[in-house]
DNA sequence: AGAATTATTTACACAAGCTTTACACTGCTT
DNA sequence: AAGCAGTGTAAAGCTTGTGTAAATAATTCT
């Protein structure tokens, strides 16, 4: 991912040097305002992703940057405050802040209170969904792309086989009858002489032997197949 | 907005009962879990706006439901603890928990870290939808010119071209069935035989391909088509 | 209203996928 | 060991989905 770029809001220089080199160390770029009107400035920069905003400021305070900002920045923004005042601490959430830490603080809590901040925004902006859904013996289903893989390889599988191996993986370690994987894939009852479902078994084995050492699925004679789980 | 739906995980009856009783007032909708294994099912219910686990608990305690979650859950976690100690903080924020709040605590405080994290995420949603310009893969769309660029070059699309390529990008990297596109875009259901989409599609390849080097659209037989995303 | 642009329908060729067939092979039974 | 039923694989044939072009219908613009 991209750096992030954090503002720094106090007026305390030393600790604003202190967490310029931490943060940075970290990843970050940093930028660094020494007072509430210059930061309430900058905090409309469309570059800054998140804000760390001391409330004990001369002239305009911690709280009334949030104020001045509306409740509603599409930055987020994390208070740093002196006092641990747990009404001051709400007031700042309920004022639009994201979060409040109470000075002195661990750096490490800091950055994972950052980190969570710019990971849920992360999640929510991509919109993660139900990604991978299968994943048995270093084969990997992803429902929402078809994409399967197979030891981090790509297999291109058609939409019968796809279905197939769902259906096999899904009871990996179970054996699962052809009549059951024939109404199941091929929406139809299995009739004698019908060798379908073996051909398309046949297929997926041939695409995926030359990625895996082993042979996924275990035939059981007169009775169906079993997707191996391999963790035995 | 509609109510929001928040899970409570945690095997204290009485303090479930208080704080049910507490945010059902303030207008949310409550369900709960009393052990981190069932939790951990309804956590994947999409109806679910919120998770409030507690860390205590036996069998499953909430670190592990949120490793199990894997850190990356759609759904924001706000962690309960007994403990105030800074590393169990730290530790939950890391493993994927979007807040930490310590036992006891005042109702007050609770409700409004919730209401930052939805805040957060709504403002992100909103921004998200609002936002003009879709870049994937080399194209980008400008919603509120409607221009549309492939490798910085304009290319002229129809109104219905348009639409399919913004439904298209908007889910990038995940089938879109056919179906989907023609209620969408055409706004009716898909008949049979109906190839418009299949044309418009081919258009837009037509259109683009003179531009870029590869194929933007990957046909997925039988089921629809999936925007290439690139970064993979 | 007429022209131009855009959308939909139709037609057809092509390619991909599915099924059938054929035959070799395996493992079990007798 | 022979026979048999079940299985693996390859190739051929069939079906269906898809891409494209061209024709028709609808819309918009002037």
């Amino acid at each position: 991912m991209k750096q992030q770029h954090i503002l720094l809001i106090d007026d305390d220089h030393e600790l604003v040097e202190l967490l310029t080199e931490y943060l940075v160390s970290e990843g970050f770029q940093v930028s660094a305002c020494f007072d509430g009107l210059s930061g309430l400035e900058s905090a409309y920069n469309d570059d800054i992703d998140l804000i760390l905003l001391d409330v004990m400021m001369p002239e305009l305070n911690g709280f009334e940057v949030l104020k001045a900002l509306g409740g509603h920045h599409k930055t987020p923004i994390l208070m740093l405050t002196a006092r641990g005042d747990e009404t001051d601490r709400i007031l700042g959430l309920e004022l639009g802040a994201d979060d409040y830490l109470a000075k002195p603080f661990q750096h490490r809590e800091l950055l994972a209170r950052i980190k969570a901040i710019l990971r849920r925004i992360d999640i929510v902006k991509h919109d993660k969904e139900e990604s991978p859904i299968v994943l048995v013996n270093h084969v990997s289903l992803n429902h929402s792309t078809r994409e399967v893989t197979c030891h981090e390889q790509a297999v291109e599988l058609t939409g019968t086989e796809y279905q197939l191996l769902h259906v096999l993986m899904s009871k990996s370690g179970q054996i699962v009858t052809k009549e059951l994987l024939s109404e199941e894939v091929l929406g139809r009852k299995l009739t004698a002489f019908d060798r379908s479902i073996d051909m398309h078994i046949s297929n997926i084995r041939r695409k995926l032997l030359p990625l895996s050492p082993s042979d996924k699925f275990k035939t059981i004679r007169g009775a169906g197949y079993i997707f191996l789980s391999g963790d035995v």
